[in-house]
This record gives C-alpha cells, sequence and structure tokens, in this order.
DNA sequence: GCATAAAATCTCATATTATGAAAAAACTAC
DNA sequence: GTAGTTTTTTCATAATATGAGATTTTATGC
C-alpha cells in the first residue's frame, strides 16, 4: 500500500479524502481499480469510497467501466489535464527549453514531475536516434530514485522525506537491474555533490542519462529536465556539457 | 456567466461546488481568475469559495499566482490529465485513427471533446502543410458551434441541450467571421442531414474542414473527429471521401 | 507618504452534510 | 442452484461545512 496525498491542515476531509482516492486512481494503471481496491488501499470505509467515487464518476473526473466495474481516470480529467498544459505552469515553462535542449544535442529530453512516490513523464522530445527509456511515452512513470531526472528531484529532497520515499519504494527497486537502496543512497550522494543526476548504463545498458532538478527558491523540487543518450555518444567531457546546459535552462525557467 | 457542473442527484454539496470551482478555473485561461470572480461565476459565498480553493491548492489540483492572487490549474492536474490520456480513455483510443486519418490524406486532424459548452482539442496530428486552425494547438478550444468537429458535436445532442447551449454561446459566436444563430442551426441542420459536419471557408478563409461526431450507443456525442485542409484542395468528391474516412474510423472505435 | 477602498482571510455558532455499520442487492463461481 | 464475494442502499448519529461578519492584507487615489 502506497500512502498518498496528506491531509490539508484544518476541515476538509471530504476533499481530502477525494484527492487520495483520485491519485490513487491515477495511479491504478490502465486496467482501473475495483471499489474493494481502492476501499483497502485508502483505508476508507467502503460505503465512504463508493458515495465519493460515484461522484467524482458523474462529474466525469472518473469512468467506470461497466462490465468490469472498475475506476479509471474520466474524461473530464484528461480535458483539465490539457488545459492545465496550456496555462502558464510547468509544461508551458518547461517547452522551449526541452527542444532547444533536444536541439542543441540531437539527443532525447524529458520532462519529469514528482508525483507521490513516483516520477511521471510530463513532457519529452525525441532525440535523432530511439533510445529506450524508462518511462516510455508522456504520462509513463518510474519510483522515485529511478533514473536520472527521477534521482534529481529525490536527490534535494529534505532527508526525512527522501527516506519516507526510498523505504516506500524498495519493494519496487529489485525490478530495475537490481537497483538496491545503498546504490540509490550512492546516487542521491553523488547527484547532490555534482548538482545533476548522471546513469551510465546502469538501468538500461548501453543508455546513459543526465537530470537535473527544476528548484524554485523555497520549494520542494518539483520537476526535473533530463537527457537520455547512447552510452557510446557520451564520451569525456559530453556528461558535463550536458548538465550545464541544463542548468543554465533551468536558471532561465526559474529566473522568470 | 456560464453555468457549469451540474449538480449530482444526492448529497455531494461540496464535491458539487469543487467540480464547479474547477471547471471554471479550467475555462478562466491562462492568466487565471481571482477568488472574487470565482465567487461570482460560481454564485457561492466568498468565504466558501475561499475554503474550498485554498484546499485544493494544497493539494496542487490548483495552483495560485501570489503576486496577482490568481487561480489556475495546478501541477497535480498536469499529472493527472497525462495519466487520463494513458488510459483506455478517448484519446487513446483515437490515438490510431488520428494517426491513420492523417497518413491517409495528408491534412491535419483533429479530436475534440465537448466540455461544457465548448469543444476543447484533446489531440492533433499536423498536416503536411501548416493551415491555421480554430484551436490552434491541444488545450485550445471553441464554443460548441464554432468549426465542423464542434458543429458535428453540437448537432446530436437533444433540441433542448443545443438550445441550451446556442443561447449560452450566443454572444460568442460573432467573433467568428460574424457567425449568427441562424448559420449554426442551419448547420446543425446539414450535419443532420449528411451524417458529418462540412466547412468550406466559413470560418477560416480558404480553409475547410470535415468533422463527425464519436457517438457511443446509448451516450450523448463528447468527442469528435476532423480533417482541416486547404479549400483549394476540396475538389469534387473529396470531402465525400473524408467524410466515408472519418465513418470508417469511428465505427472501428466505437465497436470496440 | 498617507488615507481610503477593495479584496482576501479568519472566526465561530449553527445547521446541514458526510459518515459508516448493517442490511439488501447484484454479481461470480462452482 | 447455491455459497461466497463484491457492490449498493439505508439511516440514525456525529462530525463537518457553512456563511455572516470581523479582521487583516493589498490596491488605489491624492
Amino acid at each position: 500500500m502506497r500512502p498518498t496525498a496528506q491531509p490539508s491542515s484544518g476541515g476538509a476531509q471530504l476533499l481530502d479524502r477525494t484527492v487520495a482516492l483520485l491519485d490513487l486512481v491515477a495511479d491504478g494503471g490502465v486496467d482501473g481499480l475495483s471499489l474493494k481496491q481502492l476501499a483497502a488501499l485508502s483505508g476508507l470505509n467502503t460505503a465512504t469510497c463508493h458515495r465519493i467515487l460515484n461522484t467524482l464518476v458523474g462529474h466525469k473526473l472518473l469512468a467506470r467501466d461497466d462490465k468490469k466495474r472498475r475506476y479509471r481516470l474520466g474524461a473530464r480529467m484528461a480535458i483539465y489535464g490539457v488545459r492545465a498544459a496550456r496555462g502558464p505552469g510547468i509544461i508551458s515553462r518547461c517547452e522551449v527549453a526541452l527542444t532547444r535542449l533536444r536541439r542543441r544535442t540531437g539527443d532525447t529530453t524529458h520532462l519529469m514531475a514528482r508525483f507521490n512516490h513516483d516520477s511521471v513523464c510530463l513532457d519529452r522530445r525525441d532525440g535523432e536516434c530511439i533510445v529506450p527509456t524508462l518511462t516510455g511515452s508522456i504520462g509513463g512513470f518510474v519510483p522515485l530514485g529511478v533514473g536520472p531526472g527521477s534521482i534529481a528531484m529525490l536527490a534535494f529532497l529534505d532527508e526525512d522525506e527522501q527516506d519516507y520515499i526510498i523505504r516506500a519504494n524498495l519493494g519496487r527497486y529489485a525490478s530495475y537491474r537490481n537497483l538496491t537502496e545503498e546504490k540509490v543512497r550512492q546516487l542521491i550522494a553523488d547527484t547532490r555533490r555534482r548538482g545533476y543526476a548522471v546513469d551510465m548504463g546502469g538501468l538500461i545498458p548501453g543508455i546513459a542519462g543526465v537530470g537535473m532538478p527544476i528548484i524554485t527558491p523555497g520549494e520542494k523540487p518539483g520537476a526535473a529536465l533530463s537527457f537520455t543518450l547512447l552510452c557510446a555518444k557520451a564520451g569525456p567531457g559530453v556528461i558535463e556539457r550536458y548538465g550545464a546546459l541544463l542548468e543554465e535552462e533551468i536558471n532561465a525557467i526559474v529566473g522568470q
């Protein structure tokens, strides 16, 4: 079980519960989740769950497969999503940077965002040669701690939060080429020292990555930009250059 | 003022109000809306509004520009959006169709969805030659009744709902080359007869469009596929061919 | 720079609303 | 057909949201 949205200080219990359920459904994958699963995952009473979920279905924030009676994100969510992407949010703010990084290097670039214990791909530009990536397409995700963009965000959280997230994700690391807690902690240390995260074929053989968090002063890192390239291309100085490019773009984004 | 989400039958007032506010913010454009505006638009008490909005900001479903104190859609919404796009929702279901229509014609294709009184662009494939479109990029929108995809959806709603939407949008039509209620009603009639909507340079000079709604049996049309092409390319039989292509793809989508 | 207006935020007694245990209904599997 | 599981509905009760008004903060005019 992965606990999700933290309660908002005062009062609004129903909304907190609603967001927690939305999070669970969003995390639930393409097959959706049943009422029973959602009740178990959220710890809510089945009736309460049922009531909230059905209201959300009524508003099309969620959809229910009538056949299998499973809940998944609904059409209105997709619309909110494209709207959110248009506004002055993180996606718009990084659009130019992403394209420019792609153009200046020829490599695949990603915009990742922190979402609970995961790192979600919000946007990407494909490089000249098709490289396999951990997240696949937009919307894909990996546990926080896996991959350069993901490590980059994790590395600049408070230690308490890092510990909490690493512990929550422990069971999931092994499926990434036997990643371990120790390796993740080592990567965090390296990343903090260097300012950006580097992976040299550690996750996908022959594929390297460089990632740097986008940190608005006074806030926790919520997003990161990253490169994915062939290890073969990562000769001497290349990683450093890519780190410098990321820094340049991120400074511009944060500065505006 | 545009009324938005209808209340869900029983009970959940807070959630209804919350969704109404989310809708208003989603419609609010890139500059966002102030508390006062949202209170006025929603008809809610200022304090109630404030409480709900701030809870949503706490959950990052909304964001607030601290400078101008305006509310807009937040980062979590963007994440829900990309997740919703991945699942077995309308975007995924139309992905192949959109690409194939683009490939078979060389023209720009759109997936539009109904959202309150608007038609929102959920996805698109750019054609060989860049044509100006009403909605611009993904997330862009037009009033229901403007544009072929938009007319296509409107045409197959109940008459009551059509009237309601047309009346709500009256003030917005004039900015589209002096579109009028009469013209919209005429287009609806044509579309119902033909099965798909056609526009021949009526909205953007020299630009034609063909649109057809995606109708799941027993449901109201919620989405549409459409083409945008140069009028010059729309010689005899072309529009009919495009209509047939749309029908073919939509049958496949609905059938699955 | 100060005064005035306007908007946003906070407080709290009250009534409305959400809650969840339990019962009923609808599926599933055998 | 029956037993077991999951979903849906019910309803008395407790808990929560509500909104008028007070207070603070921000914007505007002079």
